[in-house]
DNA sequence: TATTGTTATACTCTATAACTATA
DNA sequence: TATAGTTATAGAGTATAACAATA
């Protein structure tokens, strides 16, 4: 069980042991720079990280309604109204009166909607994967790993 | 244009190998989720991200001119501007003339802005301490390890 | 009456362009 | 002339409150 630890570790590598709270405080800082570094590759520039949101909502889950969208996002309904229009302007989604309940309707993504969210998908998966391609076999290894488990973490 | 992948990630674990693609796009996943639930947590809820983050840069890095300030946040100087004139209003900072240079001004942080820094920083740490309290030893190594990979990624 | 979506209103954050003060 | 900061202006995203349509 006892792998020695990655010793690459740079400046600081103290005894993990039981210091959760130094191990919270370097996940977040890790998770927040990352997380920056990805957003700002974008296939359009003018989008916002919240426009780009609903249509990969869109992409991954299908259609949904608007107040579908608020809550997965956890905006406001009037502030994700907003941001739907503008996307419907922009030719990104249709909004579709729903067949079986009226006061409800159905946003689904356009082609040209679904193109955005590929070609950003792919470049940030490609700066990803050019940054992954520079590690050690055990590095990314460890980072696959790691992935599974944050994304439970944030299902928590 | 070459065709792209078939980035369509299927529910299933492919075997991770050599399928950097893969990986890329689960660490992506995984890293904006975190991200995202982590961001949620926060000291004042009226402050935003933009906001929390000059001044989590003054109480990391010191005191910084604006344009600094903007660099480092990579968003205009009048954006930045406004954003300190905020947060001086609020009295979480301070804007002092240069000495040597006139046409400058050193923002620092004032006591109440260092405590919305560490508040909110507790909190959010104290939110991932509790996930990584209900992981195992191991899940929790590896997260450890990832942290240092993901800043050296970040800072590329 | 409850739910879903929308409109009204207001505030923050963002940008570019233009301006002031200083180097 | 160049640089640092600020102001002017406009657009997008956020919220709460109020409203309309439908269940």
């Amino acid at each position: 069980m006892s792998t020695p630890p990655p010793t690459t570790a740079s400046t600081t590598a103290p005894p993990p042991a039981a210091d959760l709270a130094h191990d919270a405080t370097d996940l977040r800082m890790a998770t927040f720079r990352l997380a920056r570094r990805l957003r700002a590759e974008r296939a359009i520039d003018s989008m916002s990280d919240g426009q780009f949101a609903v249509l990969a909502n869109l992409h991954v889950h299908g259609p949904h309604t608007l107040g579908e969208l608020a809550e997965r996002e956890r905006v406001s309904a009037p502030s994700m109204n907003r941001t739907v229009n503008h996307l419907e302007e922009l030719g990104y989604l249709t909004r579709t009166p729903d067949d079986t309940d009226r006061r409800k309707v159905n946003i689904a993504l356009t082609d040209e909607g679904r193109s955005v969210v590929v070609e950003t998908t792919r470049r940030r998966d490609s700066w990803l994967e050019h940054a992954l391609e520079d590690l050690e076999p055990h590095q990314r290894e460890t980072l696959a790993a790691a992935a599974t488990i944050m994304r439970g973490m944030a299902d928590r």
